[in-house]
Order: C-alpha cells, then structure tokens, then sequence
DNA sequence: TTCATCTGTAAGCTCTGACTAACAGATGGA
DNA sequence: TCCATCTGTTAGTCAGAGCTTACAGATGAA
C-alpha cells in the first residue's frame, strides 16, 4: 500500500459526515435519496462525500430497479480493516519508493 | 473514543507532509530546524504540521539545551496503534452520544 | 560587533474541500 | 396532464487548510 492509497483512506474517513455515512451504512444498504435524509443533506453534496468514500474503497453504489420500477442507486459498505501505525506510515513510504515516487506528495501521473 | 477524536487522528495523519515527518522521526528524535531541513520545507510551515500532529498525540515536543548552550526543541514520535474497521466508527459515534454530543440528524432512541 | 545558529509568532495569499442552488431526464400514479 | 419520486450534473460561493514572507528574541563563536 503507498502513501498515496493510505491517504485515500485517510482523508476518506477524516470528516464527520463521512463518518455518520458509514454509520448508516452499517445497518444495511440504503439508497442516496433515503441516505441524504437519513444524515440531512442535500443529495449533491452527499454525491460528492459518497464519492471520496467510493475512491477509498469504504464503499460501493449498486443501481437497481426497485419493485415499482424506479431506478435507485444503493449504496452499501464494504467492509474494511486498517492497522495505524508507525510500520504502517513507514511501510506505506517504502512502497512510494518501490513506485519511483521520491517523496510521500510527489505526483508524477 | 470519540469521533471527534477519531478525526482527529485521521486528519492529523491525512497528508504527506505528515506522513514525511513520522517517517522521519520513526529513527529517532530531530530538532525543528534539523526536521524542517529535512522534509525540505520552512520553519512556519512546519511547526503548522507539527502542531497538528500533537494535537492528535502522535508527536511530542520537548524544550532541551544543546551540549553548546542553544536552545533546542527536540520532537520526537509517540508511538500509537489505531485499528480502522466499522466497528471503530460505529464505538466513535455511539461514544458521541454519551458524551451528548447532538447533530441535526440524531435519533433519540 | 557581527555572523550563524537556534527558537517562536503574526500577517497575508492561494487553492481546494465543503456546500448550495438550479438544472435536466426518467418513471409511476392520481 | 401534472405531481411525486428517483437519478445525475453543473456552476457558483465560502471557509479554512496550507504555505510564504517577514518579523523578533536568544545564544555561541569569530
């Protein structure tokens, strides 16, 4: 895992919203109109918080045809388990290395 | 833990710099000047990072006198272990509640 | 005294993450 | 038909994290 794919995780989970999404989700799955209601807000905002949780592999949408025929996007949490700790900051930055990235912020793709 | 503590942690962790400075420190203590030398970036810029670092407790900070008389302050990494699963989240969110932390979409059941 | 090193902080700029308002398209039902 | 629900996107605002420049004070050595 590179630094880059930690800090996906990271900053993936580093905000409260994203939290409370992930606390809802834990239940079972929930389409984004109910899940925005559910945390209350808007659905363009919970799109773009749904997003980062997606990129960091936390979670998963899934569009279905529900009984009367509606199209709904579910959204459902997959599960996930990271060890924080100094091997894993130092593990990570040796992977940088391995992929030629020089330093932890460098982007060279 | 709370969540708030949770995100604490994870924003102190989510960026490279960061992740840069315990990678540094993981072979030991570094003086400020030394470390910003280092990571190759200003004073300022680190003693922004640094405070966000110990904020979470991931880092501390201690004053010494250098064999030569100069004031140093030596930072030095605090080890720690996190494990991130739903489970975390869902102990951090419940942990809010009996602190009585409210939002707006609270249930109170 | 002047230089090089260390400490610490304040003022300001920039950029992006976070958020709102508004749009467009599809379906089923009254 | 019109209304209610779902989907998805775009354009724009706003606040704060991130970063730079500049300052001020202390020490030891030349």
């Amino acid at each position: 895992m590179t630094s880059e794919e930690l800090l996906t995780v990271l900053t993936g989970l580093g905000h409260p919203l994203r939290l409370q999404i992930i606390g809802e989700l834990a239940t079972g799955r929930v389409h984004v109109s109910e899940l925005a209601r559910r945390v209350g807000v808007s659905r363009p905002l919970l799109y773009m918080h749904l997003e980062r949780l997606e990129k960091a592999g936390l979670v998963e949408g899934r569009l279905e045809l529900s009984p009367d025929g509606k199209a709904m996007k579910y959204i459902e949490l997959r599960p996930f388990s990271f060890t924080l700790t100094v091997s894993t900051v130092l593990a990570a930055l040796h992977a940088d290395q391995e992929k030629g990235h020089s330093r932890a912020g460098d982007r060279s793709d």
